[in-house]
RNA sequence: GCGCCCGUAGCUCAGCAGGAUAGAGCAUCAGAUUCCUAAUCUGGGGGCCGUGGGUUCGAAUCCCGCCGGGCGCACCA
């Protein structure tokens, strides 16, 4: 990266800067905490340029009032090279007008940045660990998976942008009941693969299709070997296999979807390594865990319901509503008793941790959060997301999904079906804590309205009249920039926004934010593009003025230029033609 | 019963760590293509921001109650 600076990264500096003066002349108190300091554009244009709250959030710490202070800060701010104008408005508002020399200024920059306009160093280069996907080894990638998945990859790849060191990590749940499930479902395959008549796929036993290849493989491999013998002596074997089999499976649905992990961690080596009894142990020397009697459930308590002594660890004293067992009365790891230890593991290579999870999992988000916070001595930053339900719909009508009836819309089916692009945009198009319905027909039928074509549209335009300008001779110049219009800068001032967005929604673990920033930026773009309708002098490429054609074609390279990095980020194709 | 999430235009949703007159797409109505891709653009109509209180200079945004919807409340994963 070179040390072209933008406009946003400049003037935050600035405004600090000035309070910085403010506070060495007295006027502000020593120390004041600035965090709730803004430096963006106001909504109305007619505002000016840049707005800042600074004179209303300090004035209260500060003793003074708003009014005075922001006669004070305006006087710094109107000494700047790039300012021509300060205002104060409302109750303390600064405005400041900026000059043109400062839009130009930021489209050198993106010029200069290329595909790194817009990257942040707000992180730091701390690491962060986001684990997300990590859907059951039993089959493959759902709609119900899909959601995370993409919101988990678009937020590690932000983070990257934003100035963090990521690993993208998924955990393989390899070691509990459902493996074993799946390892007889195999098995049963297996034995219909040597021409066994098996019928109807039991109850309890996973009925998808998707078993008999390895079921088939297997029976190639050890003929009827395991055909009548005891489970003990083929379960092992054909649960490694089975797991093995579908992660090949889940990587592949997951990279029709453009995503990939640096990590597949398993649960089941995690408990071959010893890595819960370690974790009991430390956590029994703190009196975090101990052996006690663990309550009926609450709302509806089970006839059988009998109490029993288990190692519990203490998540009460972290707000959980009981203590939670670690491991099970045959003295198996619980899934928690696991994935605290896994979380531990996480925490030793990264600064902080990520989860992306199902909303169905929220009611074990504090124990996790409070056995993090124990285990590493509140030291590493752990956050739970969560991602709502998405609710498909065939033609209005809920579809019941459930993989152990085998009635699933599959990931790959709705891939293929809409593309790749369209799922990515329409699970970004809205916040990940609120539900969204996927009605599977109707993204089908409408997939040609998507927005995201919309996006892709913008990108498109620019390549092609690019490449048209090319054809006759025009080719993207800098200099006659100086030229450019007040409507051409009011574009590169909403594509100079992108900084700011960037930092916003990786501080709130936000991708859509981005996604809604490039559905505006493309907004600008083709009004700004239909100018040329009616003023034929407004168009990219003017035949008689080579000057203002360059002039035109480098604005319209640098709005393409950053486009692309936002749709580098959601993982969404810049596409050149449409 | 308890916990978490959501409630904004007819529909689907934004609203940027409280900020200036609440926005977009779809739908609807009226317009714009001898012109670089009309997969586009311009304009109109459409809102007690679920509801009642509170906090303050200022609330769709923060806090509390209520109503409505979703998810969860295991030694499951």
């Amino acid at each position: 990266m070179s040390d072209t600076q933008t406009l946003h990264a400049a003037f935050v500096r600035h405004v600090d800067a000035a309070l910085d003066t403010l506070t060495v002349a007295g006027v502000l108190p020593a120390g004041l905490a600035r965090g709730a300091v803004s430096v963006e554009p106001p909504r109305d244009p007619a505002h000016g340029d840049l707005a800042t709250n600074a004179a209303m959030v300090l004035a209260k710490p500060a003793g003074t009032n708003p009014r005075a202070l922001a006669e004070a800060l305006s006087a710094e701010l109107a000494k700047l090279p790039l300012v021509e104008g300060v205002s104060i408005a409302g109750p303390g508002f600064l405005n400041l007008r900026l000059s043109r020399a400062a839009w130009l200024a930021e489209l050198a920059a993106i010029a200069a940045l290329g595909d790194d306009y817009g990257r942040s160093s707000m992180g730091g280069g701390t690491t962060v660990n986001v684990e997300y996907v990590s859907a059951n080894p039993t089959g493959p990638m759902h709609m119900g998976h899909c959601r995370g998945a993409v919101v988990g990859d678009a937020l590690a790849s932000l983070l990257e942008f934003a100035g963090h060191k990521v690993i993208r990590e998924y955990y393989v749940n390899d070691a509990g009941a459902q493996v074993d499930v799946l390892a007889r479902s195999v098995h049963l395959r297996y034995r219909e693969a040597l021409g066994e008549d098996v019928g109807e796929i039991p109850e309890g036993l996973y009925p998808g299709d998707y078993l008999m290849p390895l079921g088939a493989e297997l029976a190639a491999e050890f003929g009827t070997l395991y055909t009548a013998a005891p489970e003990a002596d083929w379960l092992i074997l054909f649960r490694t296999r089975a797991v093995a089999a579908m992660l090949v499976m889940i990587r592949a649905d997951l990279a029709l979807l453009g995503i990939r992990h640096d990590v597949f961690a398993s649960e089941a080596e995690l408990q071959a390594a010893g890595k819960p009894a370690e974790a009991e142990a430390w956590l029994r020397a703190h009196d975090l865990v101990y052996d006690g009697a663990l309550e009926a459930p609450k709302g509806k308590t089970p006839d059988d319901w009998e109490p029993v002594a288990l190692p519990l660890f203490r998540s009460t004293k972290f707000g959980d509503d009981q203590d939670r067992p670690i491991r099970k009365s045959d003295g198996s790891w619980t899934y928690f008793g696991a994935d605290l230890a896994y979380h531990f593991q996480k925490a030793q290579s990264a600064d902080a941790l990520v989860d992306i999870w199902g909303a169905d999992h929220a009611g074990t988000v504090k124990r996790i959060k409070a056995a993090v916070a124990a285990l590493t001595g509140g030291k590493t930053p752990f956050e739970v997301r969560l991602v709502q339900m998405v609710q498909l719909l065939r033609a209005g009508e809920p579809v019941k999904m459930s993989k152990r009836s085998g009635n699933f819309v599959t990931l790959a089916d709705v891939v293929s079906e809409v593309g790749k692009d369209v799922v990515r945009f329409t699970m970004l198009t809205r916040k990940p804590e609120a539900q969204m319905d996927f009605d599977f027909a109707a993204v089908v039928e409408a997939s040609k309205e998507n927005p995201v074509f919309y996006v892709q549209y913008a990108h498109a335009r620019i390549c092609s009249t690019l490449r048209k300008g090319a054809a006759e001779g025009f080719a993207p110049d800098a200099a006659g920039a100086s030229d450019l219009g007040a409507e051409e800068l009011a574009l590169v001032a909403f594509a100079g926004q992108f900084p700011r967005v960037v930092e916003a929604a990786a501080a709130a673990r936000e991708p859509h934010r981005i996604a809604f920033f490039l559905g505006d930026l493309a907004a600008a773009f083709h009004s700004y593009w239909n100018l040329g309708n009616e003023r034929p002098e407004k168009r990219f490429i003017v035949a008689q003025d080579a000057r203002a054609t360059g002039a035109r074609l480098f604005l319209g390279k640098q709005i393409g230029q950053v486009l692309r990095n936002g749709l580098a980020l959601l993982g969404v194709a810049a596409v050149e033609e449409m």
